[in-house]
DNA sequence: ACTTGCATGTAAATCGTTACATGATTAC
DNA sequence: GTAATCATGTAACGATTTACATGCAAGT
């Protein structure tokens, strides 16, 4: 558990949004932070229950009865997660797929970049217009901007909205130069 | 090895650069797409054992005497290759440590938030410029166009620039917007 | 002599995904 | 009644990282 984010991102979400469950965390995730965060069940449930053996989170009292099982954060928990908050942003390799194709591309046939491309950009189009949406339906929402992540939370949402705008982009004038130059030749 | 991009990527850079060994391919790795593809020498190593014993690489004669070990792909390597040229750019589940710490934001110190957007911000800023400068160097270069993975590597090429860019862009707004937003609350 | 770069690998650990298994509750 | 959603977990697997280990060759 020396680098696993998926800890950290238990205990913040977890101290952020107050008693809540794996399957609450998991749905939020899924819900609202999944253009830039995602986490699933396999892994969430072992955090959770090492977190707990660790003294970082504890059962909340609030599931009487039910199967549900609530946790909270602890004082040392919320001390473990400040000393990541203020620590370095790691370096993450990066990995992209469509690149990595993409600069195979003298080995595919001109159709199937393309069709590549075009997929790209309709998957990319899709996130594109569902973040505008949440982004409209939060900024200046008088009961969104009482919430103490409420700027924070805008800025996320604009790096989702303005990397998608530059990939859309890019998209476009990738098929436009890749059409010309396979044309001119 | 069922869904091991590594093992289409030494496919790929093989094909298209002839002979290579494990640290050939690493090293271009490093230095020539390391802002969208990265390797490691722990899993080149294995991978590249399998894929001869699989059959879809085999050594070249090149080495003769040397401890090197350079592989060309075969005809049953090529034939997976395309298939996965073909195939289905993979859903990849973002994490980004950044906005997960930025999301939390409003547990950190101001100065804290804005010493990590500072570092992030020249963190790119140096990818950019190197960036950048590849381009510059490789763009209507007369040996580099001979190639016909040119308008390939270009694309790329700008797509790192293109997301630097956005990405630069939103460090400065979002610094400004936080600072404005804090002082003015 | 010594450091840097070339060169190949193994072992351990870990992180994370996928598939599997189970069962309660709620809505239609 | 039955489908969807809520809810928790385990097991197996696979991919990747990190650390370790070795040794040659070339330049300074």
């Amino acid at each position: 558990m020396k680098n696993s984010k998926t800890k950290y991102a238990v205990l913040g979400v977890i101290s952020l949004l107050g008693p809540m469950s794996g399957y609450d965390i998991k749905m939020f995730c899924d819900k609202a932070i999944s253009f830039f965060w995602n986490e699933n069940f396999g892994h969430l449930y072992p955090v959770l229950a090492q977190l707990e053996s660790n003294g970082l989170i504890c059962r909340s009292d609030l599931e009487e009865g039910t199967r549900k099982k609530s946790y909270v954060i602890t004082e040392k928990g919320r001390i473990e997660l400040e000393e990541w908050l203020v620590g370095p942003v790691e370096y993450q390799p990066e990995r992209s797929e469509l690149l990595l194709k993409l600069s195979f591309g003298n080995q595919m046939q001109g159709k199937d970049i393309i069709s590549m491309l075009e997929a790209t950009k309709a998957r990319n189009q899709l996130k594109f217009d569902r973040l505008n949406n949440i982004y409209d339906q939060y900024i200046n929402n008088d009961e969104a901007m009482k919430k103490p992540q409420y700027p924070y939370w805008i800025v996320t949402l604009r790096y989702g909205i303005t990397s998608l705008e530059a990939s859309l982009k890019w998209c476009d004038d990738t098929i436009e130069f890749l059409n010309k130059y396979n044309g001119g030749k």
